[in-house]
DNA sequence: ATTAAATAGTTAAACAATTGAACTATTTCG
DNA sequence: CGAAATAGTTCAATTGTTTAACTATTTAAT
């Protein structure tokens, strides 16, 4: 293996890591009473409208039964609502209720102050380079997956 | 809020968390009965050495106990031993055992060699580019911590 | 048209990660 | 000395996760 390129290995694992548990824990101060993964969860069916357990268990890379029990949590805290679907009865329907829409809206106010307190201290041109090599991964991972 | 930066944090909220989970999904499959957290914390044993519960709580930004109960895991498992600090008797000294170090050499090697399909997908000055911008997120994480 | 296979989701048992509060043991310092 | 600070553990509770077995429904093959 090229000598640099172990390096970058070395160096990502260190960082990576590190960010995305600090990150978590910064985010948590603004989250009242939902998890972190909820939020996420929470997020993803808001950008969709409705989704279901196997798309979230697809997109989250967990087993479905992890998202049955996540979505109970959710409904419990009257965030989610479960509806079916007229042509496949099998298809549960998620969705957020409207508690969910107004938590999730006054939630990312809180989390994009706090995202954006930190990317200031970049410049555009370094942020905008950073996030399209975070999507160009995300890509190159989920072709990954697919291939499996 | 500026408005490009408001699309940046909605990009990078919607990509961070993805790459993280299914990044752990794949980096699964290499760590034999360890799961992900613990690889991290036998990696961070490793390159310091020695350590305590303290500094392993400060670095991943957790409480105390949740050392507590990972480090008895990773003893039962034989991969880290508890030693005695001659100075200071309140202090546990952390260190890996000679299995936790062989096994983290072998683990190493497929780990880097999964990330290392990943990253040839990217040029050299893309991932230079990418890490330093990370480390830079990971330093102002860390000050912001301090602060608090 | 009937039946076998595939798909969507749930349940239950088990384990890992985490928090928070109460606790022990030791050290530091006014 | 005695109070405060520090290092670590214990315990109860919650959350996220996996695996295997299960129900209900749809699709598809003969």
């Amino acid at each position: 293996m090229e000598r640099s390129i172990q390096q970058f290995i070395e160096r990502y694992l260190s960082v990576s890591f590190l960010v995305h548990k600090r990150g978590a824990a910064l985010m948590k101060c603004e989250l009242d009473d939902i998890t972190h993964d909820q939020y996420y969860v929470l997020r993803y069916i808001c950008k969709r409208g409705v989704c279901t357990s196997t798309e979230l268990a697809d997109v989250f890379a967990v087993n479905k039964s992890a998202i049955t029990a996540m979505t109970n949590r959710l409904v419990e805290k009257g965030m989610i609502a479960r509806g079916k679907d007229e042509d496949d009865r099998r298809i549960i329907a998620l969705s957020l209720t409207e508690r969910g829409k107004e938590w999730l809206v006054e939630t990312e106010r809180k989390v994009y102050q706090l995202v954006e307190t930190i990317m200031t201290k970049l410049s555009h041109e370094e942020i905008e380079q950073f996030i399209q090599t975070y999507e160009k991964l995300a890509k190159i991972l989920q072709e990954m997956e697919e291939k499996k």
